[in-house]
DNA sequence: CTGTTAGCGCGTTCAT
DNA sequence: ATGAACGCGCTAACAG
């Protein structure tokens, strides 16, 4: 350990022959100091290695200066972009984030709340497809939040998302286009609304071209790699198989075409298989996947800029700031089979 | 906003009667504190929602309750479950964790030790293959910190991880037993010390066996999956190509995976390939990857309680603590083609 | 432009 | 077992 080990404001001041209001000072508003004692204070700063403790500062503030992000599973690279796109503006605006892995329990969650409530935080950014029950008080929001990734109707803050009932109609109009008719569907959690978007999209382009919708064709998941394999095997447990299936997001279109080959189905040619996300292995598995692009970087930028605006001025107008999508196509669809 | 944001300790005292030390007391020392009164001040905490100002708190302590977390990259599912485990163990001991992915910068770094240089983290814990520039006082470390996943010789800090060397050998002793002679490796980059192990694991694997050394069958990569389909091309550019590759990641495995099929090779048929760290990834490619599984979730756990170890009591003997790996057999790999 | 003073909310002596 | 008083390190108000 190092002998001189925090250096307070005091021992600058008294060495530098100032009063520790003008240490101050010369730390956070240089210009309220004459040239030559700045300089001597910062030279004294420099030589007796002195940080302020932002400890006290922010006590001081009563700001903590940071902000958590709720997130239901770090180990999903898509939450992965997000969180790097809050980071980033977070850093610029002296912001430092606080991760807040859930792991879909609901104790965590309260946790991670709590940080807010006891002002270890100042703020929260919501990835989850729900409010956080402890949110939601009675006249409104106790503290400041905004949504980011799971649309939320009538959600009492700040929305940045995406329109995911117009990706996913157009990522059906695709399949549509291409000759499917029978066309599966496996959803996410139906407890996320993000499920119920997608989901309303599918339907909206089968009825737009005039096709029955059909149950059978429609299996759950829960957005995991493993549940996109026992969903498919559902789907093709039935008398009339999907030509192609569309996941509602790209870890469970590669689980279904794991299961797809496993059963000795070839992907496209026999199946077709799309995701959503876009996440980066969706370009480096077999067949690259066609799926739909979500601006991940920025909708983490925007989320942590609504965020800050909040706890800066105070404007929490519950707005709906929607991000433009992209379908990319690549090789995990094509025309179905001649006779089917 | 809520009427009554911000009760203070004052408040909930003189509602209740009784001092603010009886109230403080009562919420974090209940022995000392009546029955009677305990009772009656919790109950005014419940009545008035009081929640105590941990900032004050933490001001008070000199403590922030919070560690850094640095990483190079949040979006690779490895460091994800490396984080997860830290976090668990930290939430035990009402520690937060502030991520820090510095995305290769070394501002991005220094901002982050800069958290704890200023107090508003306690330790920090390096997932990186270096340490931090700024750690590396003249005598010694300035702040605590402990390296996990990357060894580093002599690092003056607790350390946690896994042989590299060992599990690297290992590896490669499994490919040589399959019958393999001329084994091609992919490594990360040079700076990270992981690599250098893993290359001499490697090369002790080949040593034993008898089988001399060709540093044409060895390329460079970055841990990136694009790295990984650059250097395998590298490596068939030669007139004499491997019949195994041994990448250091499984990420630079699919990239690899992914350029061999696109030039018509099957994989393990033609070429066997084979990763390290068994991401979720790993099982669900075509085919699925022999990989080395690292135990993420302990070497975060052990991580943190090392660290919180050291914020507690201050032992920060430099150890090591190595965990066991685990060859995972899939279908990535299997033995030459005859007459090669 | 600079120094003096007060106080942020809490934990912690010291009395009682 | 309880209360009064002090101070953590810093910034903000006022005086000079």
């Amino acid at each position: 350990m190092s002998s001189s080990r925090a250096t307070s404001i005091r021992q600058v001041a008294r060495q530098a022959g100032v009063s520790i209001a003008t240490v101050s000072r010369a730390l956070t508003t240089p210009d309220k100091v004459s040239d030559k004692t700045l300089k001597k204070v910062l030279a004294q700063v420099e030589r007796s290695r002195y940080k302020p403790n932002l400890l006290a500062r922010n006590f001081r503030s009563k700001r903590a200066y940071a902000v958590v992000v709720l997130v239901p599973n770090i180990a999903n690279p898509f939450f992965a972009e997000i969180i790097r796109g809050i980071e980033q503006v977070a850093q610029q605006h002296g912001y430092a984030v606080l991760l807040g892995d859930t792991e879909g329990r609901e104790d965590r969650e309260a946790y991670y709340v709590g940080l807010v409530e006891t002002r270890q935080a100042d703020g929260l950014i919501q990835l989850h497809p729900r409010l956080p029950k402890i949110a939601q008080g009675a006249g409104g929001l106790e503290i400041p939040l905004v949504n980011a990734c799971e649309y939320i109707e009538d959600a009492p803050c700040p929305r940045v998302g995406i329109d995911n009932v117009a990706a996913a109609r157009e990522m059906t109009a695709y399949l549509i286009g291409l000759g499917h008719r029978r066309i599966g569907a496996i959803l996410g959690p139906n407890t996320s609304p993000l499920t119920t978007d997608r989901l309303r999209g599918y339907k909206l382009a089968l009825k737009a071209a005039k096709i029955a919708a059909d149950d059978s064709l429609i299996a759950q998941g829960d957005f995991t790699m493993s549940s996109g394999r026992a969903a498919i095997a559902e789907l093709f447990n039935v008398k009339e198989a999907p030509t192609a299936v569309f996941c509602f997001n790209d870890e469970m279109a590669l689980g279904a075409i794991r299961w797809l080959k496993s059963t000795g189905r070839s992907v496209p040619n026999d199946v077709s298989v799309v995701g959503f996300d876009d996440i980066e292995f969706a370009s480096f598995c077999d067949p690259p996947l066609t799926t739909i692009e979500q601006p991940t970087r920025e909708i983490g930028n925007k989320a942590m800029s609504v965020l800050f605006e909040m706890l800066s001025g105070g404007k929490s107008e519950p707005a709906l700031h929607a991000l433009p999508t992209k379908l990319i196509v690549r090789d995990s669809a094509a025309p179905p089979r001649r006779g089917k």
